[in-house]
RNA sequence: GGCGGGGUGGCCAAGUGGUAAGGCAGGGGACUGCAAAUCCCCGAUCACGGGUUCGAUUCCCGUCCCCGCCUCCA
C-alpha cells in the first residue's frame, strides 16, 4: 500500500509506514462518559472507524485502542447532582455510547480501557516522571513541569512563551508555573478517590491516555487520533508525560479530524447546539449519516443541516437501488472478477491520499454510471453481461461497506426479509394489475400500484416485468 | 493578539502551473400507457487587488470575509 496521510506534528502529507510490516497499532482518544454523544463525536468515530477499515482492507492486522474516561469533574459533578456513585453515571453513558456506535456501524475497538483500570501504570509513569524532576508533587498534588521539556508545543505549534498568559488559573499558588498541569489530582472532600504515593485522589486528563496507549500498544505506537480541538493541550501533554518520562517516540502519525458545524459555530456541549448522535442516527440512517460525515476531506469543518443530510441520503439511495437492480438483473451468475477492478484501484488510490473520501465516493457512483450498459444487457439475459454486473454490484458493496461501513446490504437484507413474508400477497396483487395492464385497463392497474404504494411496496415496471421493493424497509430506522 | 485551516457553478465538494472530478437540486431528451428507475445533454474561469510566469483557479504579496485552537471539548 501507498498510503499517505497528513501527520500534524510534522504538518505535511508523509508516507504511512508501519513500525512493523504489516501490523498497525491505532489509538483514538474516545469519549468522557458524562453524557450522550452528539454529532460531533460521531465524525471523529466515523472518520476513524474508516481509517482503520481502509488499513485492514490493505491488507495490515489493526490493532484499534480506544479509551472510555470514566473519571472526570463532569462525571462526578453529574453523579453528586443524580445523588448516585460516579460508576452509575461513567457505566450508563459507557454502555450508551457503545450502543450508538454500533448503530452507526462503528467498529468496536479492540481494546477498550478504561482510565480507572490503570490507575498503576498511570501511577507509575507519573513515578518516573517525578524522579527524572519533570514532575513534582505539592501536597497531594502532582504537576508536570512543563519547562522541562523543552520541545513542548511542537504538536501545535507552540512557543512556551506565548502560551503563559492564557495559561490555566486553575491551582495556580501551588504550581511552580502556570503552565504546568496536574498529572494526579488531590481529592476534596467527598470526591471519589484512589490510594496513591502522593495521597488519596484521582488522575489528571491527560496522563491517562499516555499510559492506555503504551501499555496496550507499546511507546511508538503508529497512529494517534483524535479531534482537531484535542491537539492542545491534550496531546500535546500526553507527548510531553511520555517522552519527558522515557526518553522515546510516543506515537508516529498524528491525525486529527475537522469539526462538525452548527450553522456557523462549532457544534460543542459547551456552545449548547449540540444533536445527540443516537438521534441522529435513528433519523438520518447509518449509511445516509456515514455519507454525510465523509462528504468532505475529514480535517475539513462540515456542516450539519438538513440539505446536506438530504443530499446524503439521495446518494445513499442511488447505491441501494443500484445494488438491488444489478443483484436481480444479475440473476445469480457468478461474478466475473474483473469488471470492478479499476474502480476498486481507483477506490483504494482516492482513500490512500489522505483518505480522499469524497473522491472515493465519486467513484462508487462512477462504477454505477458505468454499470448501466451491462446491466440494461444483463437484464436481457446476456451472460457475460450478468457476470459484469454481479461483479460491479459487489465491489460496489465491499467498497461502501467493508471500507466506507455504510451498511448497503444490510438494508438490503431488512428489505428482503419483509419482502419474503409479503411476496404472496403482493405478487396476488401484482397479477391482477398485469391482467388490467393487458386489457388496457390503467386505470384499475394504477389503483393498483397506488394501493401498494401506500402499503409501502413501490412497483417499477420494466423490460422484463413489473418488479417491486419494499420501501418501508429502507427508511432510517436502522 | 498568536497559531492553524478555508473562501471553487443554486447547494455540497475534489483538484491541478496549461483554460475546473463527482454528487444534490434545476432544465431538456431517451425509455414508459402513465410513472418509477436508469442513461444522455445543458451550467462555474475558481473572494478581491497586485506580482512572478509564455501561461495561475493552482506560486508569491496585500486586502476583505469565514472557521478552529489558544479554557473543558470529537
Amino acid at each position: 500500500m501507498a498510503l499517505m496521510l497528513y501527520d500534524t506534528l510534522r504538518r505535511q502529507e508523509v508516507a504511512f509506514v508501519p513500525a512493523e510490516p504489516g501490523r498497525v497499532g491505532m489509538y483514538v482518544c474516545g469519549p468522557t462518559v458524562q453524557g450522550d454523544a452528539h454529532v460531533g463525536h460521531g465524525r471523529a468515530a466515523v472518520v476513524f472507524d474508516v481509517l482503520r477499515r481502509h488499513l485492514a482492507a490493505s491488507g495490515l492486522a489493526v490493532r484499534f485502542v480506544q479509551n472510555v474516561t470514566d473519571i472526570d469533574d463532569k462525571i462526578i459533578l453529574r453523579a453528586r447532582r443524580e445523588g448516585v456513585d460516579h460508576a452509575v453515571i461513567s457505566t450508563r453513558y459507557a454502555r450508551a455510547f457503545e450502543r450508538t456506535m454500533e448503530l452507526l456501524g462503528v467498529l468496536p475497538p479492540d481494546v477498550r480501557p478504561l482510565a480507572t483500570g490503570h490507575l498503576l501504570e498511570m501511577q507509575a509513569l507519573i513515578t518516573t516522571l517525578i524522579a527524572a524532576d519533570k514532575a513534582y508533587a505539592v501536597e497531594g498534588d502532582v504537576f508536570f513541569r512543563v519547562r522541562a521539556f523543552p520541545t513542548y508545543g511542537a504538536l501545535s505549534n507552540r512557543r512556551i512563551d506565548e502560551l503563559v498568559e492564557g495559561a490555566d488559573v486553575v491551582d495556580r499558588d501551588r504550581k511552580e508555573d502556570p503552565l504546568d498541569f496536574a498529572l494526579w489530582k488531590s481529592a476534596k472532600p467527598d470526591e471519589p478517590s484512589w490510594p496513591s504515593p502522593w495521597g488519596p485522589g484521582r488522575p489528571g486528563w491527560h496522563i491517562e491516555c499516555s499510559a492506555m496507549a503504551a501499555t496496550h500498544l507499546g511507546a511508538g505506537f503508529d497512529i494517534h487520533g483524535g479531534g482537531l480541538d484535542l491537539v492542545f493541550p491534550h496531546h500535546e501533554n500526553e507527548i510531553a508525560q511520555h517522552e519527558a518520562a522515557h526518553g522515546t517516540t510516543f506515537a508516529r502519525h498524528w491525525v486529527h479530524n475537522g469539526m462538525v458545524q452548527m450553522g456557523d459555530a462549532k457544534m460543542s456541549k459547551s456552545v449548547g447546539n449540540v444533536v445527540g448522535l443516537a438521534e441522529a442516527v435513528e433519523a438520518v440512517g447509518r449509511g445516509p449519516l456515514r455519507l454525510w460525515y465523509l462528504s468532505a476531506h475529514h480535517r475539513s469543518p462540515l456542516t450539519f443541516d438538513d440539505e446536506r443530510l438530504d443530499d446524503a441520503r439521495a446518494v445513499f439511495g442511488r447505491f441501494v437501488t443500484f445494488v438491488r437492480a444489478a443483484r436481480r438483473a444479475a440473476a445469480g451468475a457468478a461474478r466475473d472478477g474483473v469488471a470492478g477492478a479499476t474502480h476498486r484501484d481507483a477506490f483504494t488510490a482516492a482513500m490512500d491520499d489522505d483518505l480522499n473520501a469524497p473522491v472515493a465516493v465519486s467513484v462508487l457512483h462512477q462504477l454505477i454510471t458505468d454499470a448501466d450498459g451491462p446491466l440494461k444487457a444483463a437484464a436481457k439475459g446476456d451472460q457475460a453481461a450478468q457476470g459484469a454486473v454481479a461483479e460491479l454490484a459487489d465491489t460496489l458493496v465491499t467498497l461502501g461497506d467493508d471500507v466506507l461501513g455504510l451498511g448497503i446490504a444490510e438494508v438490503l437484507d431488512r428489505a428482503s426479509a419483509l419482502e419474503q413474508r409479503i411476496a404472496p400477497l403482493v405478487d396476488g396483487e401484482l397479477e391482477l394489475r398485469a391482467q388490467a395492464r393487458a386489457a388496457k385497463d390503467f386505470a384499475a392497474a394504477d389503483a393498483i400500484r397506488d394501493r401498494l404504494a401506500a402499503a409501502g411496496v413501490v412497483v417499477e415496471d420494466t423490460a422484463a416485468g413489473a418488479v417491486w421493493y419494499a420501501a418501508e424497509a429502507l427508511r432510517p430506522a436502522t
